[in-house]
RNA sequence: GCCCGAGUAGCUCAGUCGGCAGAGCGACGCACUCGUAAUGCGUAGGUCACGAGUUCGAUUCUCGUCUCGGGCUCCA
């Protein structure tokens, strides 16, 4: 056999991977699930072939784990059909960080909560028994006949599908105990033994082969891995991602919530998160003014003519909140607001002197969505989106799309988000426009992407319609992946709306049209942040930026006085009463996560000091100089690169100067 | 929209095998005047999500509705 570092190791013909683990070494015989021989990953009881490439896959690694995981949820599906016999199932694929398996219980029956333990259970005990996982072959007809009460799985026999173990008329199936077998694919670890540090995790419901009108199917979910420390260490993962939940958060900081009087999905935000978006937005259109952008403002409600026109109607009306009439015409909330801008451009005759146009607005849309997919602020029906849409001529396309994929990327970064991925969507079937068109708008974003610098994956097929699009995600510091920007170039409404513009050689042109949204939702984008950060929002937009402690009544004055020197400096800063011991006052400053915490006493009046508490720093420090603190926010406060502070509002700079 | 689960004070949650509803935190008041993550005492606060049914009696049991959560589907 030669090993993935070049050696060779000899073995006795018939040798199969679990003897060239254990040839390799104790450790490694024990940790190993599977081989891989040639490229194919494949049991450990299988024989190695002579002269072949092997590696031994360990329970730590992806693969290694996707193994244990799938071999867990054939020990879920056994635990389920001996708890209910009769259980159909359907599918059990690993997943990202565990398993699931579909089920079908009989005589439509459901699982409940309490199912999970029982079924947990059951799968200890078999785990206990330490069955071998036996792989079969058959023939497609003894296939059929091996699964002849199993609709799901001769459906899939029937449908060929090689990543389910049924492909070139060959069925591969995996019997583990004396009554469990089920096709599959594999590989599979050598027995029930090697797992257990696993846990289900929840149920949902899910539609056979993903379609609403097949069967509903029962899915459990659970989650596996290769030892005790490993599992405990996802659960405490768990554990972080609710404490950073933005739901949470938002009540606890007193920053939004859902009024049930209003409806689901439409959110209203308090002073505090009301702050935070101001800030938001704020630099979002300084930097937009900065960037060459003009403002424009548009209504919540159009006629349907209006939609009929862009297509909305046609495409995205089930999206749509439903119409109303007035004066004999039908009016809707806006779904978006590109037909708005387009009748913006189209309400004089353009040049090609003006062009590039770039039109920003923060629009507010209103989207009919549905009540199961609602999600906090991540997934609302009444939203903001920071939406611009450029107008531009063939030859410019190239520069625009590099430039605002650049101003996107510094936007992002300045929010903290600096692990920046992007995905490029490319030509799907089902296309308008022409392939030429396509290609050349395809190629300018992926210059666009290569000039960026950012990694990026090809989506083959997944753009939309109308356009190949670049969507922007970004990775929270918990390693979770959020797609934010879109950058999408637009074949149909600059056709449908017959835009032009007269160009140089005097003749009617049409205009490329580029969509874009930087944040997204101003209200998705401010429930990322609140979870990237746990609530402890940077300090340019924290809501208030410095309380200042007396630590006793008669040094009041004085805490007012150093508040005041803040807010005269362009900061939010407010001075608290000495109602309550100051430990107390502190705590529920660090609670509000307050990055400035100062505290003054006799000392401090006396020497026109204070004592600072700031937000991660170890221990308080004593007898800081006011002005000094002062510049310390102003520092923190300030752009990296220079651009002046983004967070004092009344003395900052504002942003009129300085051109992109 | 579908499946599973939940809804009790502003928040987090107990509780009632069907018989006048509880805690902690928070709010408010009083006292304390304090040097960096919880001072003490007191007061107020509830249509037990909403509607119907069963019952002498329903917050509790049943049905329906609404809202929320986890998934599925969807995501121009």
């Amino acid at each position: 056999m030669r090993l993935p570092d070049g050696a060779l190791k000899h073995l006795p013909t018939g040798s199969t991977g679990a003897d060239l683990a254990a040839a390799l070494g104790p450790g490694l015989a024990q940790e190993a699930v599977a081989v891989v021989v040639d490229g194919q990953v494949q049991d450990l009881g299988a024989p190695l072939p002579t002269g072949a490439s092997a590696s031994v896959v360990t329970a730590g690694t992806p693969e290694g784990r996707a193994i244990l995981r799938h071999s867990t949820a054939h020990v879920m599906a056994q635990a389920v059909t001996r708890l209910w016999p009769g259980a159909k199932y359907a599918i059990g694929p690993a997943i990202e960080d565990g398993f699931y398996y579909d089920f079908e219980l009989p005589g439509g029956d459901h699982f409940n909560e309490a199912d999970l333990a029982r079924i947990e259970a059951k799968m200890r005990e078999i785990i206990a028994e330490d069955q071998p996982f036996v792989r079969e072959e058959h023939g497609a007809h003894e296939g059929l006949a091996l699964f002849a009460d199993q609709p799901y799985k001769r459906e899939i026999i029937e449908g060929v599908d090689a990543s389910e173990g049924a492909g070139g008329g060959v069925v591969s199936v995996y019997r583990n105990g004396d009554s469990f077998v089920d096709l599959c694919r594999g590989p599979h670890v050598p027995s029930t033994g090697r797992l257990g540090h696993f846990r289900l995790t929840k149920l949902a419901a899910a539609y056979w082969r993903g379609d609403e009108r097949r069967p509903q199917l029962q899915r459990v979910y659970g989650t596996a891995w290769e030892s005790e420390a490993a599992l405990r260490s996802y659960l405490a993962r768990l554990a972080e991602a609710e404490r950073r939940d933005h739901r949470r958060l938002g009540l606890e900081l007193d920053l939004f919530h859902f009024p049930p009087e209003i409806g689901s999905g439409l959110p209203v935000f308090h002073p505090k998160g009301g702050m935070v978006r101001k800030l938001m937005e704020d630099y979002s259109r300084r930097e937009h003014e900065r960037a060459g952008y003009q403002f424009v403002f548009t209504p919540h409600l159009t006629k349907s003519t209006l939609l009929e026109t862009s297509g909305h109607l046609e495409w995205y009306a089930e999206n749509m909140y439903p119409p109303m009439e007035m004066e004999g015409a039908t009016y809707y909330p806006k779904p978006m607001n590109c037909p708005m801008h387009i009748l913006i451009y189209k309400s004089r005759q353009r040049s090609y002197r003006e062009l590039p146009m770039r039109l920003f607005e923060l629009g507010t849309v209103y989207r009919f969505e549905r009540s199961g997919v609602l999600n906090g602020l991540l997934r609302v029906r009444g939203l903001t989106q920071d939406d611009s849409h450029i107008f531009c001529a063939r030859d410019q396309l190239d520069d625009e799309l590099a430039s605002l994929l650049q101003f996107v990327l510094r936007v992002l970064r300045r929010f903290g988000l600096d692990e920046l991925e992007a995905e490029l969507s490319t030509r799907p079937d089902k296309f308008i426009g022409s392939v030429e068109e396509w290609d050349r708008a395809t190629e300018s974003l992926r210059a666009a992407l290569a000039a960026s610098g950012i990694g990026y994956t090809v989506a083959e097929g997944e753009g939309a319609f109308y356009a190949p699009k670049i969507d922007v995600h970004v990775r929270d510091a918990i390693g979770r992946r959020w797609q934010v920007s879109t950058i999408q170039v637009d074949f149909q409404e600059p056709q449908r709306f017959g835009m032009e513009y007269v160009g140089p050689d005097n003749a009617r042109h049409q205009p490329y049209m580029v969509h874009r949204a930087l944040f997204g939702s101003v209200e998705r984008f401010f429930a990322i942040l609140l979870e990237h950060y746990a609530g402890a929002l940077p300090t340019w937009l924290a809501p208030l930026q410095v309380r200042v402690l007396p630590v006793r009544d008669d040094h009041v004055a004085y805490a007012r006085s150093v508040a005041g020197r803040f807010e005269a400096a362009g900061f939010r800063a407010e001075a608290g009463a000495a109602d309550e011991p100051l430990g107390a006052r502190v705590r529920r400053a660090k609670l509000e996560k307050i990055p400035y915490v100062l505290v003054v006493g006799d000392d401090d009046v006396a020497a026109g000091t204070v004592g600072a508490n700031l937000r991660g720093q170890e221990r308080p420090e004593r007898g800081a100089r006011v002005e000094e603190v002062l510049a310390r926010l102003a520092a923190e406060v300030a752009e990296p690169g220079g651009r002046g502070p983004g967070g004092p509002g009344g003395a900052g700079p504002g942003g009129a100067e300085g051109a992109p």
